[in-house]
DNA sequence: CCATAATGTAAAGTTTTCTTTACTTTTAGT
DNA sequence: ACTAAAAGTAAAGAAAACTTTACATTATGG
């Protein structure tokens, strides 16, 4: 699975510690998403999605591992 | 957070066993997922929406308790 | 170049997801 | 009503997400 949070986030200009306080969760969590080391739950995907005014499909996607 | 995935399970006429065996999951994860038992990752909510043709945000949503 | 912000990483511990096995209850067809 | 399929539930254990603390590395502006 990948994810182009680091590209959204330079869009809005904003910050892993940034970002991980709007969601409430720690900034090494957001790191480690955004690195792909470990794969979100629903629930933050949805948050994730929201603070970009985005949607979880255009943020997170399949690749061919899945 | 709230789904859809019973109304989703209705339309295509699969059960939930059949759900779970498309995405390699247990029939019991599938059944805890759709009474919001617990929140599913997000690689498998991807995985539910593409067994739908849908998308993560139409099958999963925030609620106000998010 | 220097300072500082931002990002990366790591380890120990907690919480939650997910599996497996097994049993009960509900639903639906005949 | 009877049967069988489907759904619900529960408990023990494994696996993965997430936190916290702490420190190292990289990027950026002045």
């Amino acid at each position: 699975m990948k994810n182009n949070i680091r590209v959204e986030r330079a869009k809005h200009n904003i910050t892993q510690a940034e970002l991980a306080e709007k969601i409430n969760v720690s900034r090494q969590t957001i790191n480690a998403i955004e690195l792909g080391k470990f794969i979100p739950s629903t629930l933050l995907a949805l948050k994730i999605a929201r603070v970009f005014n985005s949607t979880v499909d255009e943020i997170f996607s399949l690749d061919n591992d899945d």
